[in-house]
DNA sequence: GTGGTCTAGACCACC
DNA sequence: GTGGTCTAGACCACA
């Protein structure tokens, strides 16, 4: 996992994001624990208090659950519905994307070109299995 | 054009890129006047300050060229390569779309088809000519 | 308003239910500007993160919105349906207070006397204008 | 007995409060034994630690007494004047609710209706006997 | 060891 | 001036 501190969106937000999706891809299930505040905090070379904050909101979202003392863990009732989450997470990406594409009066199938173009170029997913740092 | 307040991306930043991508389609032609910072500001519903921020930094990009008390215009050296110009502005979007699905595991064929799927559900280009709102 | 930093509730949620009673109770309306961060935080002897921590939870409860750079008001979509607030928000408080005298296995009779014992002896609402202080 | 895990209130604040009430009621008698810490710990589902915490701040409070070895009893000093005891422990609790309520501007009926309402609808009294789980 | 709260103080975006 | 984010570091409650 890692952090992005020149972009606009805040650490928090793309800690929350990043937690997410690893909920929404199984690669965290129900009752995983999440790394520890200070651990993950160490990784990802941020202070413990904007992990806090990530953690603190995706409780408020009920896709993480924690517990004084003992850490943080993903929900009991965190959906694992992969496939409708990932579309209504990526979604709005996408047609962000497609949006500003279309600002350019771009057509439908310059669009599409020009994605199928980017997408051919960019490299496969990274990897699949336990390791998610 | 339109703000998004509730992006994190900042306002002034939206400004810029609004601009950049009139210029860039043609909309606005080098020597063409911009809005005067007042009106662009009462459009926007957004403090004039924000505006002139946005100004500021494209003027130092050498897009536009402000004249005291005159206004602010399109540079005359303001390059109208379109097609370049397109695609250096819009890649780095849409590599950045791509690279949020990849962090799903996604295949390539899997993203093409959900791109495809919400490009045709987006609407037709906006306006095509003059207005600039 | 004041805040006891001995009690087991933080600071944070002090300020909360402050807030949602003054909007609860009308003092302040839809629309009117909360105090800035930084004066509340000086009139209260606290840290104004404290304060900007409050105010951030209550405008994801949607009881508050704020503005970058102009403050923070009461949200247009507060209710105003102060006979209700006061119930959902006082109820709990109440029947916390009958918990806690039930298990002392008193009956409904005796509880009866003892709160309205302690009822009269209680002062009068503090003030009831436009002070909330 | 039972912990209410989201309160601001701590577990051990919570089962202290719940073994003074045991003995304010008389359901345990000076010389009585307590549950064992680990007992308790169990039935609460808490940690043993938090348990000890309770008991130790008990004995220095000198309501109860432990025996190295053989475990905590309630204190031979410990008053059985209920009466007072009640009020004592209660009176503030009533107190806390009753500026709660004040707060809202209430007048005396206003809180009194409501809260006879409120304990029109509460449960009797619990266990009257020897059961304190 | 864990997380939770709070402080002090910096820097930035925006009005 | 406003609020937003982040850091560094303290102290506490709890396991």
């Amino acid at each position: 996992m890692r952090v992005d501190t020149t972009s606009f969106v805040p650490i928090y937000e793309q800690i929350k994001k990043e937690i997410f999706r690893l909920v929404a891809t199984g690669v965290l299930k129900p009752h995983d624990a999440l790394p520890s505040i200070r651990d993950l905090a160490a990784e990802l070379l941020v202070n413990p208090n904007t992990v806090a904050r990530a953690y603190r909101e995706l409780e408020q979202d009920g896709l993480v659950s924690t517990q004084k003392g003992r850490g943080s863990f993903v929900s009991g009732r965190a959906q694992p519905d992969i496939e409708k989450d990932v579309e209504v997470y990526l979604g709005p990406v996408l047609d962000e994307a497609i949006a500003e594409a279309r600002k350019f009066n771009l057509g439908t199938e310059a669009i599409m070109t020009l994605f199928e173009k980017r997408l051919h170029k960019s490299p496969e997913a990274g990897r699949k299995g336990g390791r998610h740092e």
